[in-house]
RNA sequence: CGCGGGGUGGAGCAGCCCGGUAGCUCGUCAGGCUCAUAACCUGAAGGUCAUAGGUUCGAAUCCUAUCCCCGCAA
């Protein structure tokens, strides 16, 4: 069970390790999405209809009927990743061995929605996947196994995404085996170190620049691909949406700055002085435009130093 | 029919409201200056103004349709 592009790693490990009978998929509904609103399949969708897997898609997880579809199929284990929905105890307890969950937080640390993103937000140096027994809490089940990742500074969202992908699959299909031979015994999740993160809001992108750069840069990084950092520029109608997809801490000039004001503009890039030391922005998109390098920016667009971002 | 911005030499933009010589910054190429340069100076190449119709003496500009890119929303 599983929907966001976390799933599809681990439905395509499961699949090429040929070790495991898939006797289902199961997705959330098409919902609609994208510019025209259309209904669009979701990314484990596509991928199981690839790959010739029957699809089930409830509208509710707990419906009796659903239920009963899933029992029929007689299960011996079931895995969720990424489902988006909360999972009633009937369906913990349907297959003999439980319900398995990958989640992409070093667990007890980032139970919920968005544990990739939190990591980097809050300059981790470490991020992993956790394989866990479900129990009826948020991801507050027994932890079955671990797999540790370090955050580079190169990383955003994006790529530790990926990697983070990678690794649950491959570590689902390491630990299916022994765990369903009862060669691995679950153990409980410690009470220390306990955290949770909720949906990300696309508010939560916006800049402020009164705070240490090397936490904007964090924010940029963990805000991308989605839904990204951004700055606005102007006021009322002329208000436009700066989205800052590239950026790297440096030191300020000595002197008195302001949060937000331009410091250097040129083809390294732009200078934005922050609450302490620097921004350098290299990769921006204006609102309607696609996105370009710094220096593709200034050709077109003036930006002097001494004035703020925002103006 | 969810809302909105945009498609103009290789790149980023202006010009569009108020039709009448295709403009700016950068890049490219050539030459010059310089010990030297990514710096500076001079010159050049490069655009059927997304596409198709329409209005007009005349359309980048006004009207209609289509395609593509993007932001919001979901």
């Amino acid at each position: 069970m599983g929907t966001a592009e976390l799933a599809r790693e681990s439905l395509r490990a499961l699949v090429d390790a040929g070790l495991f009978d898939l006797a289902a998929v199961v997705t959330q509904p098409d919902r609609p999405s994208g510019r025209k609103l259309k209904l669009q399949p979701s990314p484990v969708k596509a991928l199981a209809l690839e790959l010739g897997l029957p699809v089930l898609q409830p509208e509710r997880a707990r419906d009796e009927a659903f239920i009963a579809e899933l029992r029929a199929l007689k299960p011996d284990l079931i895995v969720v990743a990424a489902y988006g929905q909360i999972l009633p105890k009937a369906i913990l307890e349907l297959p003999q061995h439980g319900c398995l969950n990958v989640h992409a937080s070093l667990l007890p640390a980032y139970r919920g929605a968005s544990p990739i993103q939190a990591a980097i937000l809050n300059d981790d140096a470490e991020s992993g996947v956790t394989i866990m027994k479900m129990d009826e809490g948020l991801d507050t089940g027994d932890i079955v196994s671990m797999e540790a990742t370090p955050i580079a500074p190169e990383d955003d969202a994006q790529t530790l995404h990926d990697r983070l992908a990678r690794i649950g699959g491959g570590l689902l299909v390491r630990t299916i085996p022994d765990y369903a031979a009862g060669r691995l015994t679950p153990s409980r999740q410690p009470d220390e170190g306990v955290s949770h993160v909720g949906k990300i809001r696309k508010q939560e992108g916006e800049i402020d620049w009164t705070q240490p750069a090397r936490g904007i840069w964090c924010r940029v990084r963990a805000f991308t691909p989605w839904p990204g950092a951004y700055v606005w520029r102007g006021e009322g109608e002329a208000r436009r949406m700066l989205k800052i997809w590239k950026c790297e801490v440096v030191d300020a000039e000595a002197g008195e700055t302001r949060p937000g004001e331009i410091l250097k503009a040129d083809k390294d890039g732009v200078v934005i002085a922050c609450g302490n030391r620097a921004l350098r922005v290299e990769v921006l998109q204006p609102e309607g435009k696609r996105r370009m390098s710094a220096q593709e920016f200034l050709t077109g667009h003036e930006l002097r130093p001494g004035g703020l971002i925002s103006d």
